[in-house]
DNA sequence: TCAAAAGTGTTTATAATACACCCATGG
DNA sequence: CCATGGGTGTATTATAAACACTTTTGA
């Protein structure tokens, strides 16, 4: 999944795997996972058709996709799909609350306001860009960067720019609950 | 998994699965799936032999255990084994945080302190009965019992009974965290 | 000098932990 | 009557949402 002019892109990939042959590598001949800001692995079921699918989620950086795989696959979707969207959709859902993941969706460099719209694509309500910048800068989950976004034509304070501190999955957000005493 | 004299009991089954078979058919075959009080899906892999396995796991109530079942599993652990009972581990202790899981592990009706025992257990350190018992009833997953436990040969006040108002997996807890605007 | 966009300060709400203290029982 | 285990009352702390207000720019 990939965020594209304020909305989530899904692209659904799908290959067999050889006799004897490790996930990965079969994963490998679908997509170009180093170009993948992430990956993971989330259910094994039988589709429909009686085959057995070990389903991966990849978030691609909209920086880094490539052009080919920028517009949605046009295959009518089949219930299986369908089915294996959302449940990727909720697992993006929810880790966005808890984690950095969000350096998978954002570009390298950005500013709050771009940021909300890539949570607010992803979670699917709105965000408030206030908030947002003081949850994930006091999470540690955030840097500021050099430097300022110039203004559009129509005005307004230049933004500051910011960039994940980590490039891979952290959990940024133990649960207050029944956390383990000092 | 289960919770016997204070510690959480693991005990790890195999079986092959035939061909086309469904997942869940396979698993019944392993055990006895009715008898436990919740069952997930795990990760699929590929174990050191070269298999692949889906892994899945159970949890039962201490006063629903077959006999046969109470004593560990004596069999030598593979490398294997381990890492998969440390996923699942993890995974009890992730959601007991913040679902009504409890409710897999307690007996139908118990005390605070029983309870605790369990979460203790499970979790891996120490828990307030105090606080167990308000964030619980706070959240609305536990609920009182007619009736009081008679204290033991020691004495102390008789305590209170209590049962998980649910039998089912819920999310108790949203996460505090970018939720929806009202 | 005004509208737009960004950013900060401060208040409010929620939920859990910590801890002091009261309750009920057996010996 | 006191030790033991059970339970409640009441801070304190942590985290985030809400919102008023200030800053910086383009036209």
């Amino acid at each position: 999944m990939s965020v594209h002019e304020g909305r989530l892109a899904t692209l659904v990939r799908r290959v067999e795997r050889e006799p004897r042959e490790p996930l990965e590598a079969a994963l490998g001949r679908a997509v170009d996972v180093p170009s993948l800001a992430h990956v993971e692995q989330l259910e094994t079921r039988v589709l429909r058709d009686g085959t057995l699918a070990t389903v991966y989620l990849g978030l691609a950086r909209p920086d880094v996709l490539a052009g080919s795989d920028r517009r949605r696959a046009a295959t009518r979707s089949t219930a299986d799909k369908r089915e294996l969207v959302a449940v990727a959709q909720a697992r993006l859902r929810a880790k966005l609350s808890y984690t950095n993941l969000g350096f998978a969706l954002a570009p390298e460099v950005f500013t709050i306001s771009e940021l909300r719209d890539v949570y607010r694509a992803a979670l699917g309500h709105d965000v408030s860009a206030t908030n947002l910048q003081r949850v994930l800068l006091r999470r540690g989950a955030l840097e500021r960067v050099e430097g300022r976004r110039a203004p559009g034509r129509t005005g307004g304070r230049p933004a500051s720019l910011f960039r994940f501190a980590s490039q891979h999955l952290e959990v940024t957000d133990e649960f207050a609950a029944l956390r383990p005493p000092r």
